[in-house]
DNA sequence: GGCTTACCTTTCGG
DNA sequence: ACCGAAAGGTAAG
């Protein structure tokens, strides 16, 4: 049954365009008609909506709860929602912050407000992110679907459309996983997916992982690195997206490419080796202090191709130009 | 130890 | 439209 809802959120709190497009969880999908997104975490489907003062949802709740009273369900998805966004993390105080720290930040924060944090369940973003090596964000969107698709469970048919959960650590242990994986184009990364699966099963599964939230950065990211296919820039999105660890910044190419306006020794160097990495995360955690993590994010987002704004003086669609274009962004137009 | 190179495949961009 | 290069890297040499 669906539940529906609402909670007080100005744009500068969350800008949902931008935080469920940036590369945190590639499982949103854009209506462009209804300017709603939908997507699935805590194993329900949700549909959520901007208004200017607030974020309205409807969610379909699961079988399993169905005991439940109306309230109950309500405030239970009302904290989900909550958790999930992280709104117990006030944003505009810390864009003051950085704003004040930084120069380069203060002039993106207009342009790119509410750009927060999602909290993530820990077992997906594990997976998301071993496919996100080496990767794009629309090939990588497409190999978490096969995963929900092919090992995930069914929880609804939506538009006609199936909707499937992510699926269990136990589901992606089985020898016959990398197999498939590859058939579907996991190229490498198959294999990564099926051991992982065995070892975090080996510590003590999804709690395990979980866990890992009551244990120090330093101490989490180390236990993540010693997984196969989670290297040092995989190992901070995971303690930055799902682990509570605020001020780990993942460092990748655009990240890199960002540093280098920062610190222009950088220029010369042609690779992020393990020394240059922890030169850029120590840099940026003492601009931006305990919440560098989330700071970083926005200067991110900033620099994705897909949410930048369209040059200012290019023509809009006088030239051939756009044509290839209106194809590439049938997914990435925003409003 | 620190720095290149191979790895799967898709998408990008000149 | 084609084709080399890059893509939110990791692990092995």
């Amino acid at each position: 049954m669906w539940v529906k809802g609402r909670i007080p959120c100005s744009s500068a709190e969350l800008n949902i365009d931008i935080v469920l497009q940036c590369g945190q969880s590639f499982r949103w999908k854009r209506d462009l008609i209804n300017k709603s997104w939908q997507g699935v975490f805590s194993n329900k489907l949700w549909i959520l909506k901007q208004g200017s003062s607030e974020i309205s949802y409807e969610v379909l709740s699961s079988d399993a709860e169905c005991h439940q009273t109306k309230v109950e369900k309500e405030q239970i998805c009302n904290e989900e929602l909550v958790d999930y966004f992280q709104f117990n993390v006030p944003l505009v105080p810390l864009y003051d912050a950085w704003s004040q720290a930084d120069e380069k930040f203060k002039k993106l924060a207009l342009r790119y407000q509410g750009v927060r944090m999602l909290r993530q369940d820990p077992v997906e973003n594990v997976f998301s992110f071993i496919c996100s090596s080496n990767n794009n964000i629309q090939r990588i969107s497409s190999m978490v679907e096969h995963l929900c698709s092919s090992y995930g469970k069914q929880i609804a048919v939506y538009n006609g459309q199936k909707v499937y959960s992510f699926p269990e650590l136990s589901s992606l242990m089985d020898e016959s996983v990398e197999r498939n994986l590859r058939t579907l184009g996991f190229g490498y990364r198959a294999k990564y997916i099926q051991k992982a699966a065995e070892i975090i099963e080996q510590r003590g599964g999804r709690s395990w992982l979980v866990n890992l939230r009551n244990v120090p950065y330093v101490e989490a990211k180390a236990s993540l690195v010693s997984i196969p296919g989670i290297g040092e820039k995989v190992a901070d999105c995971i303690c930055l997206m799902s682990l509570d660890k605020t001020c780990a910044i993942p460092v990748d190419t655009h990240v890199f490419q960002i540093a280098k306006t920062y610190l222009p020794a950088l220029a010369e160097k042609k690779s992020v080796t393990h020394r240059i990495y922890s030169e850029i995360s120590i840099f940026f955690q003492e601009l931006y202090g305990p919440y560098a993590g989330w700071a970083h994010t926005v200067l991110f987002s900033a620099d994705l191709r897909h949410l930048k704004d369209p040059p200012e003086k290019a023509p809009k669609r006088g030239k051939n130009q756009q044509n290839n274009t209106v194809q590439k962004r049938k997914k990435n137009t925003r409003i």
